[in-house]
DNA sequence: TTATAAATAATAATCATTATTATTTAATAA
DNA sequence: TTATTAAATAATAATGATTATTATTTATAA
């Protein structure tokens, strides 16, 4: 997880032709330096103890745009709140379906395999996504104390 | 992709104390025996030309049960409803962003290699999702010849 | 400094999905 | 076969995350 400094983050954005604005710029800190695959509605309760006028929407669009550039990635789960994942690497996702926890673990042996499989597919690949889905040790801990 | 018979449907929902009702036997069916990822809306009104009073409740809670019992697997995708999917083996969903189509993947290659990947992953899983996004052909030949 | 296109905040709108409820029905046993 | 009953259905309303709209503000480049 290699943190993205401020300088880079003002660059990339300059690049892209997007206004860097204190908001902007807080936002895509925040997400981009987060580990815990956070909601839109978290980044906003973050924020808005900086910015208290900030809009839910200036988040989405926020996050979307970071999307669009690639620096970011979109997780929708069933019963959930899309999540954002700045871990844009080979990794795979392992989810608690009970607290809704998520984790990227990193496979050697599925980096190494990784180009084998998805040279069998024809055409470019754009991006990819792979989750485990796995009760927690916290979440099993509390099931079984009952 | 095989083919579960009705007579098959009908055991597992008594199995699991559901009861055989024409209409939630003409959604496993469809969905069953579906190759295209439907979402809950083309079950919807695959339903309706045979059961034209089917509510979309029905057909929500019957998709609903039959992931409880672990035949089909749900898969949410970014600005998209909710697909279903009966391939319950490992595999990968190619999805095409642009037309939204999905097909299912098997590669001999990543099944090999994936008990060892998961192997390193400590306790019980309980499922997974592998996704690799990729323009299709169609969307590929639309996009050019503009 | 000015012009202006873009960003923000506030608010309303959207729409897939879920909850509610009266009615109907499949399954079980008398 | 019929009666019983718990579950399923259909219709409808409610939910809530996300997106659209718009007036106002602001970053940026000339």
């Amino acid at each position: 997880m290699q943190k993205i400094s401020e300088e880079e983050i003002i660059k990339i954005l300059k690049e892209n032709r997007f206004k860097v604005t204190p908001q902007r710029l807080a936002i895509c800190k925040a997400v981009l330096s987060s580990t815990n695959h956070p909601s839109a509605e978290q980044v906003y309760e973050n924020i808005k103890q900086k910015y208290p006028t900030i809009s839910r929407a200036t988040v989405y669009k926020t996050l979307s745009l970071l999307k669009e550039i690639g620096l970011i990635s979109e997780l929708r789960f069933n019963d959930t709140y899309t999540r954002y994942d700045p871990n844009i690497s080979l990794h795979i996702n392992i989810v608690c379906p009970v607290c809704l926890s998520i984790y990227d673990f990193k496979s050697e042996k599925l980096s190494n395999s990784w180009k084998s499989v998805i040279s069998d597919i024809e055409g470019k690949i754009i991006g990819h996504r792979i989750d485990v889905y796995k009760i927690c040790e916290k979440c099993e801990e509390n099931s079984s104390s009952r």
